[in-house]
DNA sequence: AATCAATGTACCC
DNA sequence: TGGGTACCCTTGAT
């Protein structure tokens, strides 16, 4: 149904008139770049080109009036170039991530405040002049196949315990997987009515776990026992209508003060006190009046200095000294809704946002003008509503602070098969350091972690998670491959089980089921498969 | 194979 | 500022 009736309602109209005096310059661009498609696609190299060329019915002889051209075009929603679509199998969008391509370059300014001069000649000596050579986690080591009842929103992993992975879903649901031994797993249901936004572990007992949902609700709960309680609820009386329902999305923790931080999606930040676990102060206006605040992030060095982002299309800084409406340090514009904002992870200096408008955005240094970002980069990551919002994140093991991981919403047509990789940008020059992608991850994947400690990345894609390992730390390639992939879903057990499959392995919620054959050839495969541990 | 539902953001008035 | 609605175009279920 869709696709027939976005056909006649999505292409942009554009009047084109075949008389020489009426072409402007801007038109004589747009001619070029259409001839230029439409000798691709005779070449075959185009598959998604979609120009429709329409003669409309004048009489082109009647009073020597030229004929008038109704191109009708669907343009990327990145490049605005007709041919290709952010979210569709494309191989030319010249904005799909390629090496250093689409990326506005640091204007260099000479700011001379010194205060910077000074961060800079602290830092400097922690800032290795060698980058470090990037390990990438490219290979499938296992997984839990639908695991959760709906897509997973939100990804953690255990501060102390380095094989656990938490994770939070649309329905609310709360997930704790011992991703070594696979088939140790937890689902608690009852912790959440709806989406899990964001989770954080208490920083003085790693048994405890904040979380934050779109029921209006903080929860923190007890790992081992699965009991929670709720430190804060802004809807006390229940559904009254979508105009007073609050949910809460950013969520971190300041553990020098012992509070947690929550953000509402109309405009306000409240404070949970960790040691009472109940609410602290009133709320602060932080973003636009009825705007929801999607995130928040404590700056790891100095954790009084906040940074919020939110649907008003800005992230902003703040000092929690001084926190009241309108009081921010630094209102950081975008184009269109931020749906993350990050200082970078060792000095905090460094700020990454991933907007709706396509494109990661970096501020290297706080201290330095931060009235325009130092790059964009060019990035498809679209908005779509049925997609947890898509986020770029530092890897918290580079010292140099540059890497970041970003799951893609364009795909890369692989023999066939349309996949979405998840990518790894230098964010320091916007080069595509790499793309991982394995064939049995056919949907996209919009949230991403990568391990505080270990050369390991955790995906939430649809209802499934994957956990990734840098090829070398993978068992060898066997042909009867077996891999560590628990598929949770209660008819895929059963059928399971009818076949027979149920080995002494499996236990009450799984069972291990065969690598699915890719449909590709191996070659095709950037990445090959890494076999189960013996 | 076809269809449906769930549902966030932008923009108009 | 609030209501209405067009549009964004995935995934799993039936």
């Amino acid at each position: 149904m869709a696709p027939v009736t976005r056909r006649t309602s999505f292409p942009k109209v554009v009047i084109e008139r075949d008389s020489d005096s009426e072409q402007s310059s801007s038109d004589d661009d747009e001619q070029e770049q259409e001839e230029e498609i439409l000798e691709d696609e005779e070449n075959g190299v185009i598959e998604n080109a979609k120009i429709e060329k329409l003669e409309v019915g004048f009489d082109a002889n009647r009073k020597g009036k030229t004929p008038i051209t109704l191109t009708l075009r669907k343009v990327c929603k990145v490049c605005k170039k007709p041919g290709h679509e952010a979210g569709h199998t494309t191989l030319n969008c010249p904005h799909r991530v390629t090496t250093e391509h689409g990326v506005v370059p640091a204007p260099r300014r000479k700011t001379s405040k010194p205060l910077e001069y000074v961060f800079e000649r602290q830092l400097r000596h922690a800032i290795p002049a060698i980058k470090p050579k990037y390990v990438i986690p490219d290979q499938v080591n296992c997984a839990v196949i639908r695991y959760h009842s709906r897509r997973v929103t939100t990804l953690e992993f255990h501060p102390t315990k380095n094989n656990i992975l938490l994770s939070g879903d649309k329905k609310g649901q709360l997930g704790v997987w011992d991703f070594e031994k696979v088939y140790e797993k937890v689902v608690y249901s009852n912790i959440h009515s709806c989406i899990v936004n964001n989770m954080r572990f208490n920083p003085t007992n790693d048994c405890m776990v904040y979380s934050a949902s779109s029921d209006g609700t903080v929860s923190c709960t007890d790992l081992e026992t699965g009991i929670s309680s709720s430190p804060m609820n802004l809807n006390p009386d229940g559904w009254q209508g979508p105009n007073t329902w609050k949910m809460l999305y950013g969520m971190d923790i300041n553990y020098e003060r012992g509070v947690v931080l929550v953000a509402d999606s109309f405009g306000f930040l409240h404070l949970v006190d960790m040691r009472s676990n109940h609410r602290n102060g009133d709320a602060v206006l932080i973003h636009k009046k009825g705007s929801k605040v999607t995130g928040i992030h404590c700056n790891p060095i100095q954790p009084d200095i906040l940074l919020t982002c939110g649907n008003d299309h800005y992230a902003r800084i703040w000092d929690m000294r001084r926190l009241e409406a309108g009081s921010s340090l630094c209102s950081l514009e975008h184009k269109r809704v931020v749906n993350s904002a990050y200082f970078s992870p060792i000095s905090g200096n460094k700020i990454l946002t991933t907007s709706q408008d396509n494109r990661l955005r970096i501020w290297d240094s706080i201290f330095g003008n931060m009235e325009s970002p130092s790059r964009e980069i060019v990035h498809s990551h679209d908005f779509n509503r049925h997609l947890t919002p898509f986020k770029a994140e530092w890897d918290p093991k580079d010292p140099s602070e540059s890497l970041a991981v970003v799951g893609r919403y364009i795909s890369e047509n692989f023999n066939g098969t349309a996949l979405h990789p998840i990518d790894f940008i230098d964010t320091s020059t916007g080069q595509l350091v790499a793309e991982v992608l394995d064939p049995n991850i056919t949907t996209i994947s919009p949230v991403n972690k990568l391990h505080p400690r270990d050369d390991i990345l955790a995906t939430g894609s649809s209802r499934s998670l994957f956990i990734w390992k840098p090829k070398e730390k993978c068992e060898p390639i066997e042909e009867k491959d077996e891999r560590k992939i628990v598929v949770c879903d209660k008819a895929e057990k059963k059928r399971g089980k009818r076949k027979g499959d149920n080995s002494d392995e499996s236990d009450d919620d799984g069972f291990i089921s065969k690598l699915k054959k890719p449909k590709l050839k191996q070659t095709e495969w950037k990445l090959s498969r890494c076999s189960k541990k013996g």
